[in-house]
DNA sequence: GGGGCGCTGTCAGAGTAATTTCAGGCTTGC
DNA sequence: GCAAGCCTGAAATTACTCTGACAGCGCCCC
C-alpha cells in the first residue's frame, strides 16, 4: 500500500502453489498489499512465468507434485536466476530448512504461517534485492550509490553528494572515458568551472585511496583504470 | 538491566566457550545487559548445565576440545531440547552454517564478533518465543514496536508515537538511506514542514545516547550506522 | 468541566559541512 | 624548453542541518 501510493512501481510477486484456496488467498491478500501478483499452480508452470512475468520475489511451496520446489528453485538457481526466493515449507524440520538453503531459497517459512510475516519477509526480500540494485563495482571498489558509501578492499568510504556523484558516473562508465564537459553537463548543470570537475577528482582519489584508480587522459578526461 | 527493571525475570543464558578470557567477557557483558549467566567451558559441563539452570538460550563455540559445538548441540537436540541455539562459528562459511542449522542451531554469528550485534540476537532469540515478531534491531539496538519501547545496551528507552514511527522506518530500511521525503510521506502524510523531520531525529538522537547510530546525508536524508 | 502535562509542529538563528573559486606550482607531451 | 593543461591548498561562499524556545493541541485525572 505504502508503496503504491507513494508511487513507487508495486513490487511483482510470483505465487507457486498446488492448492487452489491457498493460492486464492495469498492472490487476494497480497494484491491488496499493493503487490502485483501472479500465480501458478505447479512447478513447470513457474519456470514459464518466471521468464514471462520477470517477478520481483518468489513464493515457492516445497511440497507439490510432478517438479517440486526444490527442484524449481535449483533449476532457477542454475539458470542464474538471482530472484529472491520465498520457500514455504509443510513442517518446522531442520532438513527441510537446510534443504531449502541449499537449493538457493532465501528465507523460508512454516506452514502454517501467519500472513503478516509473510508480507513483512516478501518486504524484507524485495528491499534486498532493490539495495544490490544500487551497488556499483569496479575491482576492488564498490559504490552504493543510496548509501553513498564507498568500500575498498574492506574498508568504508564515507562519500558526500559531489563525490558520490561523480564516482558513480565513472562507475556507470566502468573504464570508459568521461569527459569534463559530460561531468559538468550532468552532475553540475553546466553551471560551474570546469575545475570543479579536477577538485572533486583530487577528493575521490584521495578518499579511494592506494594504488590509484582513476586515470587522467589530458586533454580529455578521467577514466576508471585498475 | 532492561528487564529487570522493567520488572520481567531475566532471561538465563549459558555460555559455552574453552576460552577464559572470551568466557569472562562474555559473562560480564551478558550480564551488564541484564541477563542471567551461567558459564561452561566445554562440552561435557554444558550438557550438564542444560539441565541445572534451564536457560532461555544458549551461545555456543563451534570449536571446542573433546566434545565440539555441533556435537553438544546435536545431543541436546536429540533430547528434544526446544531451547535456541546461537553458534559462534570462525569463518563465514556457508558449510558452516549449514552444518550449524543441520545441527539444530537457531542463529549462528562469526567470531570475531561484535558484542552488542550478539546481544541483539540473544534478545531476538529469547523473545521469539514469546509473542509474534513486532521487534526490530539493529547493532545493539532493538525496537519493540508495539510497546513503543527501544532498548540500547541495557536501558529501556521509552519513545513517544512519532519518534517510534520514525525509528520504526531507520530500522526498516536498516541501513540504507530514508529520504526526507520518505519519512514525511510516510509518518507525516506529507502534511508538515520537512524541519519536522529533523527535529525528531535530534530528539531521537538524544534518547538513543552515544555511540551516535543515526547518520545525516546531508542534501538527502539519514540512516542508521553503527 | 478545569487544570495540568506531555506530545507535536513551527520558527529562526547559530552552527557546520559541502561546494566552489582562485591562484600558483607542477606535470606532460611535443 | 615551452606551453597547455592539471593538481591542490586555502579561502570564500553557499546550502543545509541542528536545536532552543514556544505555542497549540489533546488527553487524562481530578
Amino acid at each position: 500500500m505504502a508503496d503504491t501510493e507513494s508511487g513507487l512501481p508495486a513490487e511483482r510477486v510470483l505465487v507457486v502453489d498446488d492448492d487452489p484456496p491457498l493460492r486464492r488467498m495469498l492472490a487476494r491478500t497480497l494484491s491488496a498489499e499493493g503487490f502485483a501478483v501472479t500465480v501458478a499452480a505447479d512447478g513447470g508452470a513457474a519456470l514459464v512465468e518466471v521468464q514471462r512475468s520477470a517477478p520481483d520475489v518468489i513464493v515457492l511451496d516445497v511440497a507439490m507434485p510432478a517438479i517440486d520446489g526444490l527442484s524449481v528453485c535449483r533449476r532457477l538457481r542454475g539458470k542464474g536466476l538471482p530472484t529472491p526466493i520465498l520457500m514455504l515449507t509443510a513442517r518446522d524440520a531442520v532438513a527441510d530448512r537446510v534443504a531449502g538453503l541449499q537449493a538457493g531459497a532465501d528465507d523460508y517459512l512454516v506452514k502454517p504461517f501467519a500472513v503478516p510475516e509473510l508480507v513483512a519477509r516478501l518486504r524484507a526480500l524485495t528491499r534486498r534485492g532493490r539495495a544490490t540494485d544500487s551497488v556499483l563495482t569496479y575491482a576492488d571498489l564498490t559504490l552504493d550509490v543510496a548509501a553513498r558509501s564507498a568500500t575498498r578492499s574492506g574498508g568504508p568510504i564515507e562519500l558526500t553528494g559531489r563525490e558520490a556523484a561523480l564516482l558513480e558516473l565513472l562507475l556507470r562508465e566502468s573504464g570508459r572515458t568521461v569527459t569534463r564537459d559530460r561531468a559538468l553537463d550532468e552532475i553540475w548543470d553546466g553551471a560551474a568551472e570546469p575545475n570543479v570537475v579536477d577538485r572533486y577528482i583530487t577528493r575521490l582519489r584521495r578518499k579511494l585511496g592506494d594504488p590509484p584508480l582513476i586515470r587522467t587522459l589530458r586533454g580529455t578526461g578521467f577514466q576508471l583504470r585498475a
